[in-house]
DNA sequence: CCGAAATGTCTAACATGTGAAACATACTAG
DNA sequence: CTAGTATGTTTCACATGTTAGACATTTCGG
């Protein structure tokens, strides 16, 4: 055995679990979600699918699975069972490109859009109370650090690596 | 039919979608585990699970499942089925708490040590990274900032309601 | 003491997260 | 034109998120 009791106390001389990058972002993003969530109980929606909603109110045409994938940060898998429930419930319609037939368009339904304008105003009037608890200023300059952030994403830098050796 | 296709144009003066604080933090966040998954996936360790072993490394003694969920930010029925999962590959163990038999007190077994012990640092080599691409100053007052928006959420506020009118 | 209410944990059921693989359609080299 | 590869979406399998309810233990009122 590599492994003694005092070993343990090692661990703690990590960064402070509770203070770490990753868990201050999840404390965050719950606090903004709790403010959101009990509207869309209302209707009965979860907040993903909330997301497709609102990410085809946002477009005029119809746009297919991956553009959505894209815009609401969802997966191919989660994204198929959400639209084939939002289709079932009546609230978006797919149908194939005719274009490119690999390719599913979506687009909102009367009703989808109907639920839409239902909704938005109540969030909107969530996330001005946010903007007003924490400052105009301040949730600026938090989503300039989020973007910040987000732009040291590996994934971020697939354009620039044209530098070998 | 109250809605017709002019009205969708509505639904596009809302915030934009892609910019709204959810969004954001759902962005930043994503970012940060993109470059810790891949340590913890050559372990077969999801990112909950990494973090329940991480509360209980941060802690001497047995805590009970309690205070596991609040450390972890992961719900009752999520954390009992990742502590049957880390019980049964050897990592943690559980035993009732002989002062009150509803608690049932967890705490890393030897393995389970060894496996925090391979993996924090090169964790910290990633956060080291984050630190360097964002700038520690800005670093902190993502952090700082973030911590405001918690301080936000409607239940940070059970301690200070005693200011009538 | 004893039974009701409170507390801590787990199970059940359904939705989502995730990686791998199936499937269909489209493109491309030969 | 055709085989091979690339692309878009879905299905599969397993882990987690979430609400509701089951279950055991403890605490409290009488």
């Amino acid at each position: 055995m590599t492994v003694d009791n005092t070993r343990q106390q090692k661990a703690l001389e990590m960064r402070p679990f509770e203070e770490s990058l990753p868990m201050a972002l999840l404390r965050g993003r719950e606090a903004a979600m709790q403010r959101f969530r009990p509207i869309l109980a209302e209707h009965d929606l979860t907040e993903q699918q909330w997301r497709t909603l609102r990410a085809l109110s946002s477009t005029e045409a119809p746009i297919d699975v991956g553009q959505v994938a894209e815009a609401t940060f969802l997966l191919g898998p989660s994204l198929s069972r959400i639209l084939t429930n939002l289709d079932d419930r009546g609230l978006v319609t797919r149908s194939t490109d005719p274009t490119d037939q690999r390719r599913t368009l979506v687009s909102l339904t009367a009703a989808g859009i109907e639920l839409v304008l239902k909704i938005a105003p109540r969030s909107e009037a969530e996330y001005s109370e946010v903007e007003r608890l924490l400052g105009s200023t301040r949730l600026r300059e938090l989503l300039s650090l989020l973007d910040d952030l987000a732009a040291t994403s590996p994934k971020h830098q697939e354009r620039s690596e044209s530098r070998p050796s």
